[in-house]
DNA sequence: ATGCACTAGATTTGCTTGCATTTAATGCAG
DNA sequence: CTGCATTAAATGCAAGCAAATCTAGTGCAT
């Protein structure tokens, strides 16, 4: 294969540009907002969805973390105040993560300081 | 700004690639030869240097790890007889880091499987 | 209704990481 | 030579993560 070294080179790109801006993320997230990325993620993702698509696992699917990881996460934004988890009546195996207002508005302030980040970070592809 | 969108998408489509990916990389490579994506990482670049740029500083320099996290990999690696210190005479402070012939071994194995996993999980850009 | 397989989440355990600190070597100023 | 600031690497410590395990709810078959 002639492609090798091509594909080593974007995966190497890959890595750098991921370390970097999440890197900066992080900090950034963790010192003016108390929020790990992932816990951003997370709100993110809850303020997102109109629907009811708030269940642990359906939060879990469409996130990279573990399903151990996201249960620590949202423990811990709930301990913080910023989620609110409810018993799902119809099973009752289910959680419902729903945001609180604190946690709306912790997600709009966050939510500029993830932009500019990324517009400092971010190459253009 | 309404390039906005366009940078959140970037950053998920990063995300959720280099997640895969790693995700992938990391289980194979410790599956299949035992090591860390770091670890394989480290002797990657051992392995690929010609010239003598292997103290730790230099290796920290080029990678994404933090100069602790390095330590301790390249603790891991020298227990696992792949990689071995040597002092810097010229300035004692410093640590060269040389592959063993079993770390060459162990990178030549595992950088088949490194480039299988990136053929297979790396979307073409 | 009872037993069993299955699913949703929580929890335990062990590892890696980053930050902060420490130890040791340099090297420069007095 | 002595003291002090600086640098290289190692280490103590806390936090997050994944894998495996545990707990509890569900629902189907007998």
């Amino acid at each position: 294969m002639r492609s090798e070294g091509a594909l080593i080179e974007r995966w190497r790109s890959l890595l750098t540009s991921y370390n970097e801006v999440a890197g900066h993320l992080e900090r950034a997230l963790q010192e003016r907002h108390g929020l790990t990325l992932s816990e951003f993620e997370i709100l993110d993702r809850l303020s997102a969805q109109d629907c009811e698509k708030r269940r642990m696992q359906d939060l879990a699917a469409d996130m990279y973390l573990s399903q151990s990881a996201l249960s620590r996460a949202v423990a811990r934004l709930e301990k913080h105040g910023l989620v609110a988890r409810a018993l799902c009546e119809a099973d009752r195996r289910g959680v419902f993560v729903n945001l609180t207002d604190d946690g709306l508005a912790r997600h709009t302030d966050a939510r500029r300081t993830h932009l500019t980040i990324l517009a400092e970070h971010l190459r253009p592809a």
